[in-house]
DNA sequence: GTGAAAGCGCTAACAC
DNA sequence: GTGTTAGCGCTTTCAC
């Protein structure tokens, strides 16, 4: 039903290349009238070109897909890295295409998801830490899909924010302010089970201790797996936090607002007698009291992945080095100088 | 540098229909054997189809767009929603296109979205409340392009919660608790502000004024304009509810997470003292404390947006009845029994 | 059983 | 100044 090149030259009354050059800026050469004129037909019927023949003709989709899990309690990408991906790809005016692949099928071995099986984008983003099964991988090297993953740790085409200097870093904020006693919190990865969390849980932590060592401090690590099943997590942060030994500072890895919640329904105020940094994407304000945090590199990590398979679309084959990008301190109101 | 029915044909020694009807499943006609060696180089030469080829042979793209803003603060998509668009999608084997539009530029009067200059997707999503500009209306209409807005409430083409009766039913729930000393608060919308708000914000309160005078209760009604600064927000609901005479239930448009903290650092305990029921696109637990919630039927606008929007591109030029979604209570452990 | 030819919308090379 | 021709990858029709 729309509007092609060959309606507006019927229209014009000109051949089809005559239309494309002028609507093209190169028709430089044509009698201005005919310019004029194949410029309003165009107009008045509303053209828009075919992607699908200009992808065609020029082999480039001038699209890229974003390959992360169909759950989106899980993986969704950060608001920033997309983003971050977004702002460097619309001055190529490339697209971003999302490709949500169920869990259950990912695994059955026949199964291959539309966006691999068809040849339509330029390149992939991958969005997974882990669960990403070696078919899919198989799949997308056989194919020589040009890839960049997205918050994996690997020597090549992937782009990562830096936990471990992020964890020192936020532990150096927190001893600059005076403090000694700083415990470092993460209620959902037990001990036992860190071996097998994504690596931020393990460098951050590795980042803590090495700054408190530094610091001659006594690093205390408050590990537990409460993350998942919200109902045991207020219990046990209430009585870590009810004690009279609690710690006078906290990093926590995450679930920050549980945390603030449950200082407050102690009676433990913030800041003023717990400082309280956290890791977070983006510094949340839902409290109504902005809280002070060590902001992951989201808008940076999907500038850098999108900028990278820019790259790697133009020279396929080539492995890219990682890029590993560094945490930023947002202020906020949850810390206070030591006592 | 991708592989072609033509490099299979050359590879095979066949022609190159013969490689398309076998590879399309329609090769019964053909020699076994042909079948068997074109189904193998296809496999071993990692052939895809061209999404392009397809798409200029069968004039549909087998993509829609979801048209948002670029500032990822305001306006994100639900993943919810986005997860039933998805859903919804997926069986028929077509992909999402995530059309971000700055802000500065929408305004002016040249500017023209890629993806509205270009034919390139079957149809849109519209995932604005306001701020659209009339100028991209036109260009929509203009081109004809097949569309659904998402959470706008039109007469036609669009899919949206029904917020009058989610609050009607939000109240009730705290009422049939016995409760009387109901309080509905929003701290996002100042009543002066109130008739420039999205509809959401008059119609939750709507249904909770109704709601109450059929139940003879009285309502009381707490707006203030202290949502998008945090920094108001926590002193004015702490002197709220540290006040003698704070209402025994809330029923909060958002910011719940600012109220139970609030709750909780005047010592006001949930749900002994305070049962509390919030709006929210999904239950939070954020506060390892999950919240009592009238959930907006997220999914089910993006599933119905999606299935009209599939509806529109078969026949287009048709308008849809609006589709309007009941919302849901999802049961926490914010609320008691009215003492 | 298989291949040749045409056409989808577009652009680039070349002829007049 | 403008039109003709060819070809991108694919499917469909039809001839052999």
């Amino acid at each position: 039903m729309p509007v092609t090149l060959k309606d507006i030259s019927h229209a014009a009354g000109v051949s089809i290349p005559t239309v494309s050059l002028i609507l093209n800026g190169k028709g430089d050469q044509y009698n201005v009238n005919t310019r004029k004129r194949v410029l309003k037909t165009a107009k008045e019927l509303g053209y828009r070109p075919n992607a699908g023949a200009l992808a065609m003709r020029r082999g480039r989709f001038n699209t890229i897909a974003i390959l992360q899990t169909a759950d989106y309690e899980k993986n969704q990408l950060p608001g920033p890295t997309l983003g971050g991906i977004r702002s460097t790809l619309e001055p190529k005016d490339m697209h971003v295409m999302l490709a949500a692949l169920p869990d259950e099928k990912l695994t059955s071995k026949a199964y291959v998801p539309k966006i691999l099986r068809e040849w339509m984008t330029d390149g992939l983003l991958i969005n997974y830490t882990h669960g990403f099964p070696e078919r899919m991988i198989e799949l997308i090297d056989e194919f020589r899909i040009p890839s960049i993953w997205i918050n994996t740790k690997q020597k090549h085409d992937c782009a990562y924010p830096d936990d471990l200097a992020g964890g020192v870093m936020a532990t150096e904020y927190l001893l600059a302010l005076g403090h000694r006693d700083i415990a470092y919190m993460d209620v959902s990865h037990a001990s036992d089970k860190l071996e097998e969390a994504h690596y931020s849980a393990r460098d951050r932590l590795a980042g803590y201790e090495q700054a408190m060592k530094a610091a001659g401090a006594k690093p205390r690590v408050i590990l537990g797996d409460a993350g998942g099943s919200s109902a045991n997590r207020l219990p046990m942060l209430t009585a870590l936090l009810g004690r009279g030994d609690r710690p006078r500072a906290i990093l926590a890895y995450g679930h920050s607002i549980s945390i603030a919640y449950a200082a407050a329904r102690c009676g433990v105020r913030i800041p003023e007698e717990l400082s309280f940094v956290s890791f977070d994407a983006k510094q949340r304000s839902d409290l109504g009291l902005p809280i002070t945090t060590a902001e992951v590199p989201c808008m940076e990590v999907g500038c850098a992945a999108a900028k990278m398979l820019l790259d790697k679309i133009d020279r396929v084959d080539r492995k890219l080095p990682a890029k590993v990008l560094g945490f930023r301190m947002a202020e906020g109101r949850t810390v206070a100088p030591a006592k």
